[in-house]
DNA sequence: GCCAACGTTGGC
DNA sequence: GCCAACGTTGGC
């Protein structure tokens, strides 16, 4: 099984948003880097953990967990000249982005921050506290997904 | 709102 | 293929 970590901006979909949702499960659309897509197309599996992670708000960090229930496919949002996430280059013959399916899995009590994320040593390879680094998707190792599951 | 870091675009 | 310009991300 692998572990990922996935941000998300509150403001447009927070974890409440995922527990809203019919089977609290979501497609993640809207993804727009390769090295994201080719993650989500490539080592995302079924049953594969994510931290949700809220980004660019008041107080950025992890606040859940949900997991893999469907692996990549076309995010269709590419095609639609109305969505934001149009992408007039992504042709439906040969689709430029994967989305996957998302369920939720828990809420933790509390928000685990980036503040205290980035004083950890133990979690100082960790992509999100890493200088400059904006992936929106990234891959958490065992051991850094059991020390952050220990912080709740 | 600011700005550093990064990815993408496009001229050459 | 290089690289400057530009747009976006996202913390602060």
């Amino acid at each position: 099984m692998n572990y990922w970590l996935m941000k998300s901006e509150p403001s447009a979909f927070g974890i409440n948003d995922l527990i809203d949702m019919p089977d609290q499960t979501d497609h993640w659309d809207g993804v727009r880097n390769y090295q994201a897509r080719n993650m989500m197309r490539d080592d995302m599996k079924l049953g594969d953990q994510i931290f949700f992670y809220h980004s660019n708000c008041s107080v950025p960090g992890i606040v859940g967990i949900m997991e893999v229930v469907k692996e990549g496919y076309p995010d269709h949002t590419a095609f639609d000249p109305d969505c934001t996430y149009f992408d007039p280059k992504s042709d439906p013959e040969k689709p430029r982005w994967i989305m996957v399916d998302v369920k939720f899995v828990k809420q933790f009590d509390r928000t685990i921050t980036l503040k205290e994320l980035k004083e950890k040593p133990e979690l100082e390879d960790l992509a999100l506290v890493r200088r400059g680094n904006r992936l929106s998707i990234m891959p958490v190792s065992e051991q850094q997904w059991a020390f952050i599951l220990n912080l709740v």
